[in-house]
Order: C-alpha cells, then sequence, then structure tokens
DNA sequence: CTGGGGTCCT
DNA sequence: AGGACCC
C-alpha cells in the first residue's frame, strides 16, 4: 500500500561507489613524484581545488581560496591544475577498467563511479559459499536481521570492491575508496566514512544511523542549494526534519515528484538504476579571465580555446554538429551564475579526417570563428563598453565514425550499443599514410558528375570500404523531429555556417523530410529520422548553393562534405 | 580575491 | 537558453 515502505525494504541490488581519492593530486604525484612527500595543492586560478593528504592534515581543504590555503600552510607547492586533459584522460581509462566488471558504470565527475554489481554478485555466489568475508570496515553497530539475503550479497559486493581498488591500484598507481550499499546515495554515503585507500560495508539496518550523522539536508547529495534555501525557510535544516516534515508543505515547495524524490533521500531510499555513460554528450572548455573588454582578446582567447578543443574532440573521434559560446558578464552585484550562451548548429563539412586524427583546415577554421564571434555579438553590443570574465566553447550533437568492418548492418542497429568509452588509445594506433588526408565526406570528382552514375562501386560501398563513415550518436525521439528542429540554410544565408533558426525556417516549413530524387529510396527509408533530416536538409542546401551559383561566375567550388553525400544513388 | 568541467530537466 | 544538480 505504502509505496514508501516497499522500496524501503529493496535491497535486491549490490552498488558500489568508487571514490579516486584526491584524484588531480594523485594524478601530478604520478607525474611528478617528488610531490609525493610534501605538501601539494592544485590550483586553478584563486583557488586550490584539491590537495595531497599532506597538505590536508595542515587544514587545508577543497576549494579553498588561494589566500587562505598560503596563510595554513605557507610551504604548500602549488601545481596548476587549470587544463583538465590529463585528468579527463586517466579518468577515463579507470571507468573503462570498470566496465570489465560490470556494464552499469555510471561517472559522476571526473574521480567517482558507481558501479552495480548485483549480477556479478549473483554469479559469484553461485560458485562460492564458503569463506564469505566482509573486507574493510563495516559501517554502524547494528546486527543485520534483514531476511531478504542482502547481508550475504552485500558482503560479496565488499570482496568485489575490494579487488576493484587492488585492480585499480595495479593499473593505474591510483588509490581509491568504495562505499557497499544498496543503492547509490547510501554507497556514496557510506564510502565517505573511511578515505583515503580504505572502503566502508554498510548493511540496511544502520541505515538511519548514517543518515542521522550527516549535519544538514544539503549533505545530501541531490539536494543542492537552492533547495537547502528554500528548505531553510521552511524550517527544515536536518535530515530528521526534512524525514517528519508535512509532505503536503514539501509538495507545495517542490511538486509532487521533487518532494517525494528529498522525502524518499532523507529516508535513505534511493532508486535510481546505475545508468552506463558512454561517451561524453559535450565537450567544453572555459577560461575566467580578468576583465575582457577588447573584440581581439576576445577573439584571441576563443582561437585559443579551439585550439585545444579540437585537440580533445580528435581524441573522442566523434564530428560534433552543434558549437555553444558561453560567456559571463561582469557584474556589480556579482550574481552567481550569471553566465549566457548561444549556440548554433555546424556543418560536419568543416572537420577533417587526417590520419584517423580530426582536424580544422585553415579555411574551416576562420568560418568557425567568424560563426563563433557572431555568437558574441548576439550576447554582447560590441559598440559600448564590456567587460567579460568568462569565455567558453563546447561543441555537442556528435556524429559517432564508424570503422566500415563492423558492417552496414550496424549503421542501422536500431539500438547503439554503448560502446567502449572512449577512444583514448586511439591516438597511438594511428597509421599514418600520406594519402590519407581527405576531407570528411566523399568527393564525388567533377561537380557536374555529381549526379552521375559512377561505374562500379556506389558511393555508398566506396564509403564501406574506405572505413569512414559515421553514425548518429543519438536515437532522436520523436518529440526531437518537431518543426523546430528543423534548420535549413535559406539562399541568403548559404555563406554562414550558422543556420539560426531565425533565418533559417525556409518557405516548407514541412514536417515532411522527403527522400531526395538521388538518393536510393530503399536506403533512405531505413536511415534514423534524424540521419533523414540532415540529408533532406543537405539537400536543400545544395539546391540553394546551385541557385546561388547561377548568380556568379562560376568558381569551382569545394565540394560540400554532408550526409547526403554519403546516399547519393547512382 | 569564487575551478573547469559535466548531466539532466524545464 | 537557462537552471537545477554533481564533482
Amino acid at each position: 500500500m505504502d509505496t514508501k515502505n516497499i522500496h524501503a525494504t529493496d535491497h535486491s541490488r549490490v552498488i558500489i561507489h568508487i571514490d579516486i581519492d584526491c584524484f588531480y593530486a594523485q594524478v601530478e604525484m604520478i607525474k611528478n613524484p617528488e610531490l609525493r612527500n610534501i605538501p601539494m595543492g592544485v590550483q586553478q586560478k584563486n583557488v586550490v581545488v584539491t590537495s595531497n593528504y599532506i597538505a590536508r592534515e595542515t587544514g587545508i581543504k577543497k576549494c579553498m581560496l588561494l589566500e587562505d590555503a598560503l596563510r595554513i600552510c605557507p610551504k604548500i607547492v602549488l601545481v596548476n591544475g587549470e587544463d583538465l586533459h590529463d585528468y579527463r584522460q586517466i579518468s577515463y581509462k579507470v571507468t573503462t577498467h570498470l566496465q570489465k566488471y560490470s556494464s552499469q558504470v555510471e561517472r559522476l565527475g571526473l574521480d567517482e563511479n558507481f558501479l552495480d554489481a548485483t549480477s556479478l554478485v549473483e554469479t559469484k555466489l553461485k560458485s562460492k559459499h564458503e569463506n564469505i568475508t566482509a573486507k574493510g570496515h563495516i559501517f554502524g553497530n547494528n546486527e543485520n536481521n534483514c531476511d531478504c539475503g542482502c547481508q550475504l550479497r552485500l558482503t560479496v559486493g565488499s570482496e568485489i570492491a575490494q579487488e576493484i581498488r587492488d585492480s585499480i591500484r595495479h593499473e593505474f598507481q591510483l588509490t581509491c575508496s568504495a562505499g557497499i550499499a544498496h543503492n547509490k546515495l547510501l554507497a556514496k554515503l557510506v564510502g565517505a566514512k573511511h578515505k583515503p585507500n580504505q572502503q566502508t560495508l554498510l548493511y540496511p539496518n544502520s541505515t538511519c544511523e548514517l543518515l542521522y550523522q550527516l549535519q544538514n539536508v544539503v549533505d545530501i547529495p541531490g539536494i543542492g542549494r537552492a533547495m537547502g534555501d528554500m528548505l531553510k525557510n521552511l524550517g527544515v535544516s536536518t535530515i530528521r526534519e526534512l524525514q517528519h516534515l508535512n509532505f503536503d508543505k514539501l509538495k507545495f515547495a517542490f511538486g509532487e515528484e521533487k518532494a517525494k524524490l528529498i522525502q524518499n533521500l532523507s529516508n535513505g531510499i534511493d532508486n535510481s538504476p546505475v545508468k552506463s555513460s558512454g561517451k561524453p554528450t559535450s565537450i567544453g572548455l572555459e577560461d575566467s579571465c580578468r576583465n575582457i573588454t577588447a573584440i581581439g582578446e576576445v577573439k584571441d582567447k576563443l582561437n585559443q580555446l579551439m585550439n585545444r578543443l579540437m585537440v580533445l574532440v580528435s581524441e573522442d573521434g566523434r564530428i560534433p554538429r552543434t558549437i555553444k559560446l558561453t560567456i559571463r558578464k561582469f557584474d556589480s552585484i556579482s550574481k552567481m551564475s550569471n553566465r549566457e550562451s548561444r549556440q548554433t548548429n555546424i556543418t560536419t563539412s568543416l572537420f577533417t579526417v587526417k590520419s584517423n586524427s580530426i582536424e580544422l583546415q585553415q579555411k574551416s577554421a576562420q568560418r568557425l570563428t567568424s560563426t563563433i564571434m557572431t555568437l558574441f555579438t548576439k550576447m554582447v553590443d560590441v559598440h559600448k563598453p564590456y567587460h567579460i570574465t568568462l569565455l567558453g566553447l563546447s561543441f555537442t550533437k556528435f556524429l559517432e565514425r564508424m570503422n566500415g568492418k563492423s558492417s552496414i548492418t550496424s549503421f542501422f542497429r536500431k539500438n547503439v550499443e554503448v560502446q567502449s568509452i572512449t577512444n583514448i588509445e586511439n591516438k597511438n594506433d594511428l597509421t599514418t599514410s600520406p594519402m590519407e588526408c581527405t576531407p570528411f565526406s566523399y568527393d564525388l570528382s567533377g561537380s557536374e558528375s555529381e549526379f552521375e552514375p559512377s561505374p562500379k562501386k556506389t558511393k555508398f560501398s566506396k564509403l564501406i570500404a574506405k572505413r569512414r563513415c559515421f553514425e548518429a550518436d543519438d536515437c532522436p525521439s520523436p518529440s526531437k523531429l518537431k518543426v523546430a528542429d528543423l534548420r535549413l540554410s535559406s539562399a541568403k544565408n548559404v555563406s554562414s555556417d550558422s543556420s539560426d533558426s531565425k533565418n533559417s525556417f525556409s518557405d516548407d516549413n514541412s514536417n515532411s523530410i522527403c527522400c531526395p530524387p538521388n538518393v536510393d529510396a530503399a536506403v533512405f527509408k531505413e536511415i534514423p529520422k534524424e540521419l533523414q533530416q540532415e540529408v533532406w536538409n543537405d539537400y536543400k542546401r545544395e539546391m540553394n548553393e546551385k541557385q546561388e551559383q547561377k548568380l556568379q561566375p562560376v568558381i569551382k567550388k569545394p565540394k560540400t562534405n554532408t550526409l547526403l553525400n554519403y546516399f547519393l544513388k547512382n
């Protein structure tokens, strides 16, 4: 009857939370072992974001202001950690390693992972019944009286956690801490009880004891500053107060869904699944800065960011289709989160695949910079004085690059399986071939022959043969295909990549996506809706460009490199 | 004198 | 596009 009780007694899962100890600091100590025996902190601008444990003994805390840190520990050695590249790289290696243990691994930041070990435990229990002993700490004093078998499962979970931590240490020279419990919330909370390089096991009967050790509701992951403030206004600050607050009051303040969620959390109930993280859905960089006031500086900074960003994108291996510019304007009423952003689609033809890495050639770089500056002028009136305190660039909506050997069927697979999380190692298996500098597209050799048959091979089979094709990363839900998402470059706007929604709607306004006449209808029918969309858009754009060309002296235009080209039939 | 990232929801 | 949350 009461769903709360049903869930409260569901201990069927075994969840392990793994938290790499002072992650950035450990990476820095690997890079420079001399830092191991002295107090060391990792600095980003005016903040010491983390430090090794020697520094922590002196009282250094996470995200401490530089000034305070230096006062507390004048001897602290600081390492700049503003470039997360190396941290990100090692972080993904760890996650990929964890995926050997379970298909369900969820990343949280760069240094934490949840792992659903339920089936691993069940498997292990089938073959092993003796000598099962809890590893590491056990939280609380209560005996476990639960008869659902959770004690045995969680105990096995602690053995697995120990193995995993050992393997991480062995593989990466990284120490980490772990929490084992029957849900994510409790695994994370209990893992914090013994750090660093230790692990803690929670049996369900000790749940309340664990929760009551928290000082405030905002110590519950999932309750942040905003909710914390509202709860304070409701007279709620402790866990106990949240547990006992009248549900209708909570519902009035947060809505039923949120209310249920946080009251459940306050009772240690968390049914959220461990979601496989897969590859990142966005890749971005930010740089906070002191007061930029000149357009030249903006351009400069953005170019630097773009260069760094291209390295990350190349390592990722996918092609992004939208770019977002984020800025923060100086504000005397220093409001938090005073950021603005503008986003626009970009064409895949901007990117060049060369020796298995992705590059921006001069022309493309200029075009990208120009569309980014257009975004900038949408947020800032450059004729008036301004000062910018942060610039950020971020790519999203990636197309997966496939390797053709994995066969054409994978291209049309309904459910895109989660692929190995990132191809950091890709860099290492580059095969350099001088011939292999091709734009990201298929040259249809000779613009006149564009729609003409080519002798033997279809364009598509060429594509497969060349092992260069792309797969939409996301399976669009029908709601994504609303008219609002249709973006077509109008003839007036072909010179700009930024198909701004304002000027990109064309007369047809259709929900109707059509198969272009030059594309094999059978193939078209099989591809995901979103790809159909893009193929259709590409076709429209080509028509527009052709029209424009008629008005101009005939210049050999470089072929546009689009999805459409993949599907051109002969 | 407040990093540099990410995720999901609205 | 912004806001909440996480690290």
